[in-house]
DNA sequence: TGTTGACATTCAAACGTTTGAATATTAGGA
DNA sequence: TCCTAATATTCAAACGTTTGAATGTCAACA
């Protein structure tokens, strides 16, 4: 009944309990191959007082002696984004198997907490690192201390194979493209334009995609017609700014048929500012989003949308996280790797053919 | 140069590089009392090398040594319910002044996964386990251990006191004569009522305080128009629940001017049922929410609902649990504690007068 | 010339595990 | 009877820190 200093118990509480070296107790408890050799009676007994005691075995010294954490530090730059979850379900599901486990950080898109928190996860000894950044983060020499240490890392959302990181997102151009060709098939031709704000990633290469499509089509696109988000504070702004320019282009007087919003909250701002007009989705006016995110489906109308496959993404920036660790590091690091997956037409009720 | 068979930097590498001890070096890197005895000169050398070579403490030796991880784990549900989300800010935001970090894990409504962190949390040693749990999970012995291991705890979203647990939730029954009252006052006579999932604690209270307000008013509920959601999966379940529940009610024939649901999805979906019955809301029916999560903020209409004060419950939990941290260990543990956070009205542009 | 004490640095033990090597016991084979 | 081999258990070192105690140096005081 010896009352531990630390209100843990420990190998050695147990191993006093049934009158066992600390050795054959850790050996039993971690099933190491000398396990076998440990007579079953006597296996029996130090499992029994394990749980009766409520043993769990010290994460800090198990790791610290055998030199593996078996956790992959996961941070994302604001989780309250609906964005964010879906990846992260599906880096959970990624590392399971392999017997990970994520340390999640949420950023909540303060460039302080992002650091803090990074070096949290080098304190943890994450084995690996991946990053879910849409935005923000001039990752300057944030990451450099990571490569110091020989932290295998990957991006999500963003592309800095530029900078020897491998990174996975979705094709935005593709999507950009998906979402104009959608509304040209629709036989929409004066389409309004709401583009993502200059320090985002994703803004431009979407906006050249619908741009591509528009020109293929014969289509111009009336500049009076063209907005552009201001920088993202949280993930609200989006809808204000939809709120906002769908007034602005009520206001311009130039006629329009279709609005193609940056991403699915603007999208549902826009709605919002044309039903204050007295406008109907989709009759008198087309709305499409982007990334199927949940108030997106559950709103009525629900919104068509571009989807990014998140989950996937997630799971593949867990699966190359893992291979880097298993690698036997060889000469360095192999060469970054680049995937941008291909974003999926999710037709729904806000988009509907041009009177 | 010497390279570590772990790729991380040590205290070792650093002394080794500038010629002191390793004693040396933690006292001036860890900003121990002895540090003001060590030369000024000393201690820039070590500083600068450590942050050349990009020194990180070992988080699992320091702790082993201090016997403090300055942690506490925090155990999710589900964060992809929005409810979540802000409860976990809360927690944050009141952790961080006292320099503990948040060890996040969400459970996704599955069993087996929930168990897996609740040990993970005690392998890592959090100091104290705050568990954000709405519904689910027959907390059987799982609490067990962490008694055992005299870990503090507290529950968010659960009176859990008969169990001696400290919780803080929502006054539920006040947040029912809200809403139901919001009604009376509009002048609503025949309501139609979604009752939450049995096996969800919120749903009893919600549903007494609903029909006291509705008794005093002198209104009798049609029980034709009462239905009870099914237990939830996920949390879109609510929203299918509203879609049915809404076809069902016009098909009973009984009329009704108001719809008040559990919560905001479930708004979501009967606003979704009535628009396809060509009923408009509020013009034609009146729906109220429970919650306030985003997705009830950026639909349109947008939905008038019962705000739960989710960042200060998450603030209030993180409060205790570090007093019972610092708490010099009287007796045994003090009393359980128990908050019910008053909840409050929001009206937005789901409600509106009786016709 | 000691004694005191401030200053500067190091020793060594400890935190709770894991694990290669060592020890002790027993049985089987020659 | 000795050697080998299996079985059952323990030793002791190590992981990277922290920290109370110890060591050494130097100046100043009596």
């Amino acid at each position: 009944m010896a009352q531990r200093k630390s209100g843990h118990v420990t190998l050695l509480d147990i191993a006093r309990a049934c009158g066992y070296s600390v050795s054959t107790v850790s050996i039993v408890l971690a099933d190491a191959p000398l396990a076998q050799n440990v007579a079953a009676s006597t296996r029996e007994q130090i499992r029994a007082m394990a749980v009766q005691l409520g043993y769990h075995p010290d994460a800090f010294a198990r790791s610290l002696r055998r030199r593996r954490s078996q956790t992959i530090g996961v941070l994302a730059y604001d989780l309250s984004d609906p964005f964010c979850l879906p990846v992260v379900r599906g880096i959970q599901a990624g590392l399971q198997p392999a017997g990970y486990m994520p340390l999640l950080m949420d950023a909540q898109t303060q460039r302080k907490l992002f650091d803090n928190y990074l070096q949290m996860i080098l304190e943890r000894r994450a084995e690996g690192v991946i990053v879910i950044a849409s935005w923000v983060f001039e990752e300057a020499n944030l990451l450099a201390d990571i490569e110091k240490n020989h932290v295998p890392i990957v991006i999500v959302g963003r592309d800095l194979t530029g900078r020897r990181i491998s990174s996975v997102l979705v094709d935005n151009e593709a999507g950009g493209a998906l979402a104009m060709r959608h509304l040209v098939e629709l036989g929409h031709r004066k389409i309004a334009v709401i583009r993502g704000p200059e320090d985002m990633f994703d803004s431009e290469p979407r906006w050249a995609g619908m741009q591509r499509v528009a020109a293929e089509a014969g289509i111009a696109l009336d500049p009076r017609l063209v907005f552009q988000l201001a920088s993202m504070v949280d993930p609200t702004s989006g809808f204000e700014g939809g709120v906002k320019f769908s007034r602005q282009m009520l206001a311009s007087g130039s006629p329009f048929t279709a609005v193609l919003a940056f991403d699915d909250l603007t999208a549902l701002g826009v709605m919002r500012g044309l039903a204050g007009a007295g406008l109907r989705v989709p009759e008198d006016c087309s709305v499409l989003g982007f990334d199927d995110v949940l108030p997106a489906e559950v709103a009525t109308p629900a919104v068509t949308t571009i989807r990014q496959p998140l989950r996937e993404m997630g799971l593949r920036a867990a699966e190359w996280t893992l291979e880097a660790i298993e690698e036997p590091e060889p000469g360095h690091t192999r060469a970054a790797r680049l995937e941008m997956t291909p974003p999926e037409l999710v037709v729904r009720m806000s988009t509907a053919p041009a009177s």
